[in-house]
DNA sequence: AAAACCTTGTTAAATTATTGACTTTTGAAT
DNA sequence: ATTCAAAAGTCAATAATTTAACAAGGTTTT
Protein backbone atom coordinates (compact mmCIF):
# COMPACT_ATOMS: atom_id res chain seq x y z
CA UNK A 1 0.00 0.00 0.00
CA UNK A 2 1.34 3.50 -0.85
CA UNK A 3 0.70 6.16 1.47
CA UNK A 4 -2.41 4.64 3.07
CA UNK A 5 -1.86 4.47 6.64
CA UNK A 6 -2.62 7.46 9.15
CA UNK A 7 -5.59 8.64 6.98
CA UNK A 8 -8.19 9.87 9.28
CA UNK A 9 -11.68 8.36 9.82
CA UNK A 10 -14.01 11.25 8.31
CA UNK A 11 -11.73 10.88 5.08
CA UNK A 12 -12.40 6.80 4.39
CA UNK A 13 -15.90 7.62 5.05
CA UNK A 14 -15.95 9.76 2.48
CA UNK A 15 -14.38 8.03 0.08
CA UNK A 16 -17.95 5.59 -0.84
CA UNK A 17 -19.50 8.57 -1.61
CA UNK A 18 -16.82 10.23 -3.66
CA UNK A 19 -17.26 6.64 -5.31
CA UNK A 20 -21.11 6.44 -5.91
CA UNK A 21 -20.78 10.09 -7.06
CA UNK A 22 -17.87 9.68 -9.84
CA UNK A 23 -20.01 6.54 -10.86
CA UNK A 24 -23.19 8.80 -11.59
CA UNK A 25 -21.60 11.05 -13.65
CA UNK A 26 -19.32 8.49 -15.77
CA UNK A 27 -22.89 6.93 -16.41
CA UNK A 28 -24.03 9.88 -17.68
CA UNK A 29 -21.37 10.24 -19.73
CA UNK A 30 -19.32 13.23 -18.18
CA UNK A 31 -15.62 12.44 -18.69
CA UNK A 32 -14.25 15.59 -17.01
CA UNK A 33 -15.24 17.05 -13.54
CA UNK A 34 -13.79 20.02 -11.50
CA UNK A 35 -12.93 19.97 -7.65
CA UNK A 36 -15.61 22.96 -7.35
CA UNK A 37 -18.30 21.27 -9.75
CA UNK A 38 -18.20 18.32 -7.79
CA UNK A 39 -18.71 20.26 -4.74
CA UNK A 40 -21.37 22.25 -5.89
CA UNK A 41 -23.46 18.61 -6.55
CA UNK A 42 -22.00 17.38 -3.08
CA UNK A 43 -22.84 19.50 -1.11
CA UNK A 44 -19.26 20.27 0.09
CA UNK A 45 -16.11 22.34 -0.33
CA UNK A 46 -13.84 22.24 -3.40
CA UNK A 47 -11.14 22.14 -0.81
CA UNK A 48 -11.95 19.30 1.18
CA UNK A 49 -12.28 17.15 -2.13
CA UNK A 50 -8.81 18.25 -3.02
CA UNK A 51 -7.68 17.69 0.15
CA UNK A 52 -9.23 14.16 0.90
CA UNK A 53 -8.41 12.87 -2.81
CA UNK A 54 -4.66 14.38 -1.72
CA UNK A 55 -4.33 11.88 0.96
CA UNK A 56 -3.48 9.13 -1.69
CA UNK A 57 -2.05 11.00 -4.44
CA UNK A 58 -2.97 13.73 -6.95
CA UNK A 59 -5.20 12.41 -9.62
CA UNK A 60 -5.98 15.80 -10.63
CA UNK A 61 -4.70 18.30 -13.53
CA UNK A 62 -4.05 21.18 -12.88
CA UNK A 63 -6.26 23.69 -14.81
CA UNK A 64 -7.94 21.21 -16.65
CA UNK A 65 -9.69 18.88 -13.23
CA UNK A 66 -10.18 15.50 -12.66
CA UNK A 67 -11.26 12.68 -15.65
CA UNK A 68 -13.83 10.89 -13.82
CA UNK A 69 -13.36 7.67 -15.00
CA UNK A 70 -9.77 7.59 -13.44
CA UNK A 71 -10.24 9.26 -10.51
CA UNK A 72 -13.35 6.79 -9.59
CA UNK A 73 -10.63 3.66 -10.59
CA UNK A 74 -8.27 4.64 -8.02
CA UNK A 75 -10.74 5.04 -5.50
CA UNK A 76 -11.72 1.97 -6.44
CA UNK A 77 -8.62 0.43 -5.74
CA UNK A 78 -8.48 2.02 -2.27
CA UNK A 79 -11.37 1.08 -1.58
CA UNK A 80 -10.61 -2.55 -2.73
CA UNK A 81 -13.61 -2.73 -5.10
CA UNK A 82 -11.61 -5.26 -6.98
CA UNK A 83 -10.55 -7.77 -3.89
CA UNK A 84 -13.45 -10.06 -3.76
CA UNK A 85 -12.73 -11.28 -0.72
CA UNK A 86 -14.85 -14.04 0.84
CA UNK A 87 -18.05 -12.70 2.99
CA UNK A 88 -20.22 -15.13 5.41
CA UNK A 89 -23.64 -14.37 6.20
CA UNK A 90 -24.90 -15.45 9.61
CA UNK A 91 -28.74 -15.70 10.43
CA UNK A 92 -30.91 -15.66 7.80
CA UNK A 93 -34.02 -13.50 8.88
CA UNK A 94 -35.86 -10.76 7.83
CA UNK A 95 -32.81 -8.69 7.85
CA UNK A 96 -30.33 -10.88 7.09
CA UNK A 97 -32.63 -12.11 3.88
CA UNK A 98 -33.23 -8.60 2.59
CA UNK A 99 -28.96 -8.07 2.45
CA UNK A 100 -28.27 -11.41 0.98
CA UNK A 101 -30.81 -10.54 -2.07
CA UNK A 102 -30.73 -6.53 -1.56
CA UNK A 103 -27.11 -5.76 -1.30
CA UNK A 104 -24.29 -6.19 -4.41
CA UNK A 105 -21.52 -7.08 -2.47
CA UNK A 106 -19.49 -8.25 -5.97
CA UNK A 107 -19.59 -4.08 -6.35
CA UNK A 108 -18.37 -3.62 -2.89
CA UNK A 109 -15.20 -6.17 -3.22
CA UNK A 110 -16.87 -8.88 -1.24
CA UNK A 111 -18.23 -12.26 -2.73
CA UNK A 112 -20.99 -14.18 -0.72
CA UNK A 113 -20.10 -17.17 -0.62
CA UNK A 114 -22.08 -19.05 2.76
CA UNK A 115 -25.27 -18.18 4.53
CA UNK A 116 -25.89 -19.78 8.22
CA UNK A 117 -28.83 -19.60 10.55
CA UNK A 118 -29.60 -21.72 13.60
CA UNK A 119 -32.89 -22.19 13.00
CA UNK A 120 -33.07 -26.25 11.33
CA UNK A 121 -36.61 -25.54 9.43
CA UNK A 122 -34.53 -23.51 7.02
CA UNK A 123 -31.91 -25.67 6.32
CA UNK A 124 -30.96 -26.00 2.90
CA UNK A 125 -33.61 -23.58 1.82
CA UNK A 126 -32.35 -21.25 -1.03
CA UNK A 127 -31.31 -17.45 -0.99
CA UNK A 128 -29.84 -15.97 -3.51
CA UNK A 129 -27.23 -18.07 -5.26
CA UNK A 130 -26.55 -19.95 -2.42
CA UNK A 131 -28.53 -22.46 0.51
CA UNK A 132 -29.50 -21.70 4.13
CA UNK A 133 -26.70 -23.87 6.12
CA UNK A 134 -26.89 -24.99 9.79
CA UNK A 135 -24.68 -23.19 12.60
CA UNK A 136 -23.10 -26.24 13.46
CA UNK A 137 -21.64 -26.42 10.46
CA UNK A 138 -19.52 -23.25 10.50
CA UNK A 139 -16.35 -24.40 11.44
CA UNK A 140 -16.33 -27.32 8.91
CA UNK A 141 -17.32 -24.70 5.99
CA UNK A 142 -14.59 -21.90 6.99
CA UNK A 143 -11.99 -24.50 7.77
CA UNK A 144 -12.81 -24.72 3.87
CA UNK A 145 -13.11 -21.70 2.36
CA UNK A 146 -11.61 -19.33 4.97
CA UNK A 147 -14.05 -16.46 4.56
CA UNK A 148 -12.72 -13.47 5.43
CA UNK A 149 -15.88 -11.30 6.03
CA UNK A 150 -19.04 -12.31 8.62
CA UNK A 151 -22.11 -10.10 8.14
CA UNK A 152 -24.21 -10.16 11.22
CA UNK A 153 -27.82 -10.29 11.12
CA UNK A 154 -28.46 -12.41 14.57
CA UNK A 155 -29.52 -11.52 17.99
CA UNK A 156 -28.04 -9.25 20.22
CA UNK A 157 -27.67 -12.63 22.65
CA UNK A 158 -26.25 -14.61 20.35
CA UNK A 159 -23.54 -12.53 18.89
CA UNK A 160 -20.95 -12.66 21.60
CA UNK A 161 -20.97 -16.25 21.17
CA UNK A 162 -20.45 -16.37 17.60
CA UNK A 163 -17.61 -13.57 17.22
CA UNK A 164 -15.87 -15.93 19.57
CA UNK A 165 -16.18 -18.93 17.19
CA UNK A 166 -15.48 -16.41 13.85
CA UNK A 167 -12.38 -15.48 15.48
CA UNK A 168 -11.36 -18.81 16.46
CA UNK A 169 -11.72 -19.37 12.76
CA UNK A 170 -9.47 -16.38 11.69
CA UNK A 171 -12.15 -14.31 11.08
CA UNK A 172 -11.14 -10.91 12.23
CA UNK A 173 -13.69 -8.36 9.58
CA UNK A 174 -16.75 -7.81 10.59
CA UNK A 175 -20.45 -6.09 9.32
CA UNK A 176 -22.47 -6.47 11.78
CA UNK A 177 -25.85 -5.51 12.24
CA UNK A 178 -26.36 -7.12 15.57
CA UNK A 179 -27.90 -4.99 18.69
CA UNK A 180 -24.56 -5.65 20.14
CA UNK A 181 -21.17 -3.36 20.36
CA UNK A 182 -18.54 -5.28 18.86
CA UNK A 183 -15.69 -2.92 20.44
CA UNK A 184 -14.10 -5.90 22.53
CA UNK A 185 -10.42 -6.19 23.16
CA UNK A 186 -9.65 -8.19 20.29
CA UNK A 187 -6.71 -7.05 18.68
CA UNK A 188 -6.34 -6.24 14.81
CA UNK A 189 -10.64 -6.62 14.74
CA UNK A 190 -12.23 -4.35 12.27
CA UNK A 191 -15.83 -3.78 12.84
CA UNK A 192 -18.76 -1.74 10.65
CA UNK A 193 -21.16 -1.26 13.13
CA UNK A 194 -24.93 -0.47 11.44
CA UNK A 195 -27.21 0.19 14.57
CA UNK A 196 -30.67 0.90 12.68
CA UNK A 197 -31.70 1.75 15.66
CA UNK A 198 -29.64 4.16 16.77
CA UNK A 199 -29.94 5.85 13.12
CA UNK A 200 -34.00 5.72 13.59
CA UNK A 201 -33.35 7.24 17.05
CA UNK A 202 -31.06 10.37 15.04
CA UNK A 203 -33.87 10.94 13.26
CA UNK A 204 -36.28 11.29 15.88
CA UNK A 205 -34.09 13.81 17.80
CA UNK A 206 -33.94 15.72 14.21
CA UNK A 207 -37.74 15.50 13.82
CA UNK A 208 -38.61 16.48 17.64
CA UNK A 209 -36.53 19.92 17.00
CA UNK A 210 -37.43 20.48 13.44
CA UNK A 211 -40.71 20.06 14.21
CA UNK A 212 -41.01 22.06 17.77
CA UNK A 213 -38.76 25.04 17.20
CA UNK A 214 -41.16 26.64 14.58
CA UNK B 1 -37.10 22.39 24.52
CA UNK B 2 -34.29 23.49 27.13
CA UNK B 3 -31.13 24.61 25.70
CA UNK B 4 -31.12 21.93 23.09
CA UNK B 5 -30.48 23.93 19.57
CA UNK B 6 -26.76 24.23 18.73
CA UNK B 7 -25.90 20.64 19.94
CA UNK B 8 -23.25 19.38 17.63
CA UNK B 9 -24.14 16.22 15.61
CA UNK B 10 -21.26 14.32 16.91
CA UNK B 11 -23.00 14.59 20.52
CA UNK B 12 -26.09 14.11 18.94
CA UNK B 13 -25.47 10.56 16.97
CA UNK B 14 -24.11 9.36 20.46
CA UNK B 15 -27.04 10.08 22.20
CA UNK B 16 -28.89 6.91 21.26
CA UNK B 17 -25.69 4.79 22.16
CA UNK B 18 -25.99 5.99 25.71
CA UNK B 19 -29.35 5.11 25.50
CA UNK B 20 -28.83 1.90 24.53
CA UNK B 21 -26.09 0.96 26.93
CA UNK B 22 -28.23 2.66 29.70
CA UNK B 23 -31.11 0.19 28.75
CA UNK B 24 -28.92 -2.75 29.46
CA UNK B 25 -27.38 -1.49 32.34
CA UNK B 26 -31.08 -1.30 33.75
CA UNK B 27 -32.24 -4.18 32.37
CA UNK B 28 -29.12 -5.98 34.37
CA UNK B 29 -30.55 -4.51 37.39
CA UNK B 30 -27.72 -1.81 37.87
CA UNK B 31 -29.59 1.33 38.85
CA UNK B 32 -26.18 3.87 39.50
CA UNK B 33 -23.09 4.71 37.30
CA UNK B 34 -20.24 7.00 37.13
CA UNK B 35 -19.08 8.49 34.44
CA UNK B 36 -15.91 6.67 34.65
CA UNK B 37 -17.49 3.36 34.31
CA UNK B 38 -20.03 3.61 31.87
CA UNK B 39 -16.69 5.32 30.14
CA UNK B 40 -15.17 1.40 30.31
CA UNK B 41 -17.81 -0.12 29.10
CA UNK B 42 -18.62 1.84 26.02
CA UNK B 43 -14.72 2.44 25.69
CA UNK B 44 -15.00 5.94 25.27
CA UNK B 45 -13.44 9.05 27.71
CA UNK B 46 -15.40 9.56 30.99
CA UNK B 47 -14.96 13.84 30.21
CA UNK B 48 -16.94 13.13 26.68
CA UNK B 49 -19.70 11.48 28.88
CA UNK B 50 -19.65 14.27 31.14
CA UNK B 51 -19.97 17.45 28.31
CA UNK B 52 -21.98 15.29 26.21
CA UNK B 53 -24.55 15.04 29.17
CA UNK B 54 -24.21 18.64 30.28
CA UNK B 55 -25.02 20.27 26.93
CA UNK B 56 -29.06 18.89 27.97
CA UNK B 57 -28.66 19.50 32.07
CA UNK B 58 -26.67 18.34 34.49
CA UNK B 59 -28.60 14.84 34.79
CA UNK B 60 -25.66 13.26 37.69
CA UNK B 61 -25.40 13.84 41.25
CA UNK B 62 -21.40 14.72 42.31
CA UNK B 63 -20.11 12.57 44.54
CA UNK B 64 -22.11 9.95 43.05
CA UNK B 65 -22.62 9.25 39.87
CA UNK B 66 -25.64 8.89 37.77
CA UNK B 67 -29.02 7.11 38.16
CA UNK B 68 -29.57 5.21 35.81
CA UNK B 69 -33.14 4.91 35.16
CA UNK B 70 -33.27 8.15 34.99
CA UNK B 71 -30.87 9.03 32.66
CA UNK B 72 -32.38 6.64 30.34
CA UNK B 73 -35.48 8.19 30.85
CA UNK B 74 -34.02 11.93 30.25
CA UNK B 75 -32.06 10.93 27.04
CA UNK B 76 -35.66 9.08 26.27
CA UNK B 77 -37.00 12.28 26.30
CA UNK B 78 -34.42 14.11 24.40
CA UNK B 79 -34.76 11.65 21.31
CA UNK B 80 -38.33 11.76 21.76
CA UNK B 81 -39.01 8.13 22.36
CA UNK B 82 -42.17 9.07 23.69
CA UNK B 83 -44.21 11.24 20.16
CA UNK B 84 -45.52 8.09 18.47
CA UNK B 85 -44.62 9.94 15.05
CA UNK B 86 -46.64 8.66 12.30
CA UNK B 87 -44.45 7.15 9.57
CA UNK B 88 -44.81 5.53 6.18
CA UNK B 89 -42.49 3.46 4.31
CA UNK B 90 -42.12 3.33 0.50
CA UNK B 91 -41.34 0.39 -1.25
CA UNK B 92 -41.87 -3.15 -0.15
CA UNK B 93 -39.03 -4.84 -1.57
CA UNK B 94 -36.78 -6.96 0.42
CA UNK B 95 -35.44 -4.71 2.71
CA UNK B 96 -38.67 -2.46 2.77
CA UNK B 97 -40.37 -5.85 4.05
CA UNK B 98 -37.14 -6.32 6.76
CA UNK B 99 -37.42 -3.36 7.95
CA UNK B 100 -41.18 -3.19 8.25
CA UNK B 101 -40.81 -6.74 10.70
CA UNK B 102 -37.35 -6.13 12.01
CA UNK B 103 -37.67 -2.40 13.54
CA UNK B 104 -39.21 -1.32 16.23
CA UNK B 105 -40.56 1.85 15.38
CA UNK B 106 -42.36 2.24 18.73
CA UNK B 107 -39.41 2.14 20.59
CA UNK B 108 -37.84 4.94 18.77
CA UNK B 109 -40.66 6.98 18.78
CA UNK B 110 -42.42 6.18 15.71
CA UNK B 111 -45.79 4.16 14.49
CA UNK B 112 -45.65 2.68 11.29
CA UNK B 113 -49.34 3.19 10.27
CA UNK B 114 -48.81 2.43 6.13
CA UNK B 115 -46.79 0.58 3.63
CA UNK B 116 -46.94 1.73 -0.29
CA UNK B 117 -45.83 0.19 -3.04
CA UNK B 118 -45.88 0.64 -7.08
CA UNK B 119 -45.88 -3.21 -7.80
CA UNK B 120 -49.79 -4.44 -8.15
CA UNK B 121 -48.99 -7.45 -7.96
CA UNK B 122 -48.36 -7.53 -4.24
CA UNK B 123 -51.53 -4.68 -3.02
CA UNK B 124 -53.19 -5.75 -0.38
CA UNK B 125 -50.73 -8.06 1.19
CA UNK B 126 -50.25 -8.13 4.84
CA UNK B 127 -47.23 -6.81 5.63
CA UNK B 128 -46.55 -7.31 9.77
CA UNK B 129 -49.99 -5.90 11.33
CA UNK B 130 -50.55 -3.50 8.22
CA UNK B 131 -51.20 -4.47 4.55
CA UNK B 132 -49.31 -3.08 1.89
CA UNK B 133 -51.22 -0.29 -0.33
CA UNK B 134 -51.16 0.79 -3.50
CA UNK B 135 -48.43 3.94 -4.17
CA UNK B 136 -51.34 6.12 -6.30
CA UNK B 137 -53.39 6.13 -3.29
CA UNK B 138 -50.71 8.01 -1.15
CA UNK B 139 -52.02 11.64 -1.10
CA UNK B 140 -54.97 9.88 -0.12
CA UNK B 141 -53.30 8.65 3.08
CA UNK B 142 -51.42 11.20 3.35
CA UNK B 143 -53.85 13.61 3.75
CA UNK B 144 -56.12 11.24 5.69
CA UNK B 145 -53.79 10.56 8.38
CA UNK B 146 -51.06 13.53 7.72
CA UNK B 147 -47.41 11.05 8.69
CA UNK B 148 -44.70 13.23 9.47
CA UNK B 149 -42.16 10.39 8.50
CA UNK B 150 -41.43 8.71 5.65
CA UNK B 151 -38.59 5.41 5.10
CA UNK B 152 -37.87 5.04 1.72
CA UNK B 153 -36.86 1.89 0.25
CA UNK B 154 -37.34 2.36 -3.32
CA UNK B 155 -34.97 2.57 -6.26
CA UNK B 156 -32.62 5.20 -6.85
CA UNK B 157 -34.76 6.50 -9.91
CA UNK B 158 -37.41 6.54 -8.24
CA UNK B 159 -36.77 8.47 -5.37
CA UNK B 160 -36.35 12.14 -6.50
CA UNK B 161 -40.25 12.01 -7.68
CA UNK B 162 -41.32 10.33 -4.57
CA UNK B 163 -39.23 12.82 -2.38
CA UNK B 164 -41.62 15.65 -4.27
CA UNK B 165 -44.49 14.16 -4.09
CA UNK B 166 -43.70 13.69 0.19
CA UNK B 167 -42.85 16.73 0.64
CA UNK B 168 -46.00 18.21 -1.34
CA UNK B 169 -47.61 16.31 1.33
CA UNK B 170 -45.66 18.22 3.96
CA UNK B 171 -43.89 15.22 4.92
CA UNK B 172 -40.20 16.85 5.69
CA UNK B 173 -38.45 14.44 7.87
CA UNK B 174 -36.74 11.10 5.68
CA UNK B 175 -35.50 7.85 6.43
CA UNK B 176 -33.76 7.03 3.36
CA UNK B 177 -32.35 3.61 2.24
CA UNK B 178 -32.52 4.46 -1.43
CA UNK B 179 -29.53 4.94 -3.43
CA UNK B 180 -30.11 8.49 -3.62
CA UNK B 181 -28.28 11.17 -1.97
CA UNK B 182 -31.61 13.61 -0.37
CA UNK B 183 -29.64 16.77 -0.10
CA UNK B 184 -31.86 18.93 -1.82
CA UNK B 185 -32.67 22.91 -1.27
CA UNK B 186 -35.82 22.34 -0.02
CA UNK B 187 -35.77 24.16 3.30
CA UNK B 188 -35.98 22.66 6.65
CA UNK B 189 -35.97 19.03 6.08
CA UNK B 190 -35.03 16.29 7.97
CA UNK B 191 -33.20 13.09 6.49
CA UNK B 192 -31.24 10.02 8.04
CA UNK B 193 -29.51 8.81 4.97
CA UNK B 194 -28.66 5.04 5.18
CA UNK B 195 -26.32 4.00 2.69
CA UNK B 196 -25.70 0.30 3.40
CA UNK B 197 -23.35 0.19 -0.28
CA UNK B 198 -20.86 2.95 1.15
CA UNK B 199 -21.05 1.26 5.01
CA UNK B 200 -20.02 -2.09 3.06
CA UNK B 201 -17.12 -0.51 0.91
CA UNK B 202 -15.77 1.04 4.03
CA UNK B 203 -15.59 -2.63 5.66
CA UNK B 204 -13.84 -3.18 2.74
CA UNK B 205 -11.30 -0.22 2.90
CA UNK B 206 -10.51 -1.47 6.47
CA UNK B 207 -10.09 -5.16 5.44
CA UNK B 208 -7.37 -4.06 2.66
CA UNK B 209 -5.90 -2.41 4.97
CA UNK B 210 -5.65 -4.38 8.45
CA UNK B 211 -4.80 -7.49 5.78
CA UNK B 212 -2.11 -6.34 4.05
CA UNK B 213 -0.06 -3.97 6.57
CA UNK B 214 0.82 -7.18 7.91
C1' DA C 1 -20.00 15.52 63.22
C1' DA C 2 -15.84 15.52 60.80
C1' DA C 3 -12.76 13.81 57.53
C1' DA C 4 -11.67 11.36 53.55
C1' DC C 5 -12.99 10.17 49.23
C1' DC C 6 -15.59 10.35 44.94
C1' DT C 7 -17.67 12.26 41.10
C1' DT C 8 -19.91 15.81 38.77
C1' DG C 9 -20.00 20.18 36.20
C1' DT C 10 -17.05 23.36 34.07
C1' DT C 11 -13.17 25.70 32.29
C1' DA C 12 -8.96 25.44 29.73
C1' DA C 13 -5.76 23.05 26.68
C1' DA C 14 -4.77 20.04 23.03
C1' DT C 15 -5.93 17.78 19.19
C1' DT C 16 -8.27 17.11 14.93
C1' DA C 17 -10.86 18.56 10.99
C1' DT C 18 -12.38 21.99 7.77
C1' DT C 19 -11.95 26.02 5.19
C1' DG C 20 -9.54 29.62 2.87
C1' DA C 21 -5.53 31.58 0.51
C1' DC C 22 -1.77 31.13 -2.48
C1' DT C 23 1.39 29.08 -6.01
C1' DT C 24 2.19 26.52 -9.84
C1' DT C 25 0.78 24.12 -13.71
C1' DT C 26 -2.04 23.22 -17.56
C1' DG C 27 -5.17 24.17 -21.46
C1' DA C 28 -7.36 27.32 -24.50
C1' DA C 29 -7.76 31.52 -27.01
C1' DT C 30 -5.84 35.27 -29.40
C1' DA D 1 4.07 32.11 -29.38
C1' DT D 2 2.02 34.55 -25.76
C1' DT D 3 -1.35 35.66 -22.70
C1' DC D 4 -5.28 34.61 -19.96
C1' DA D 5 -8.11 31.82 -17.27
C1' DA D 6 -8.95 27.80 -14.71
C1' DA D 7 -7.88 24.41 -11.49
C1' DA D 8 -4.99 21.24 -8.76
C1' DG D 9 -1.89 20.79 -4.98
C1' DT D 10 -0.26 22.72 -0.76
C1' DC D 11 0.24 25.47 3.21
C1' DA D 12 -1.78 28.44 6.72
C1' DA D 13 -5.63 29.84 9.46
C1' DT D 14 -9.86 28.96 11.46
C1' DA D 15 -13.26 26.19 13.56
C1' DA D 16 -14.78 22.17 15.82
C1' DT D 17 -14.14 18.36 18.78
C1' DT D 18 -12.02 15.85 22.27
C1' DT D 19 -9.34 15.38 26.28
C1' DA D 20 -7.43 16.88 30.51
C1' DA D 21 -7.44 19.50 34.79
C1' DC D 22 -9.68 21.33 38.61
C1' DA D 23 -12.89 23.28 41.86
C1' DA D 24 -17.29 22.61 44.21
C1' DG D 25 -20.39 19.72 46.19
C1' DG D 26 -22.12 15.15 47.79
C1' DT D 27 -21.57 10.55 50.08
C1' DT D 28 -19.88 7.40 53.06
C1' DT D 29 -17.23 5.97 56.87
C1' DT D 30 -15.37 6.46 61.24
Amino acid sequence: MPKNSNISNPVIRRLPRYYRFLGELAKQGISKISSRELSEKMKLTASQIRQDLNCFGGFGQQGYGYNVAELRCEIGKILGVDKGRKAILIGAGNLGTALAMHINFEKSGCKLVGIFDSNKSIENNPLGDLTITDISKLEEFCKKHNPEIAVLCIPKSATKDIVDRLIALNIRCFWNFSHYDINIDYGNIIVENVHLGDSLLTLSYGVNNLLSEE
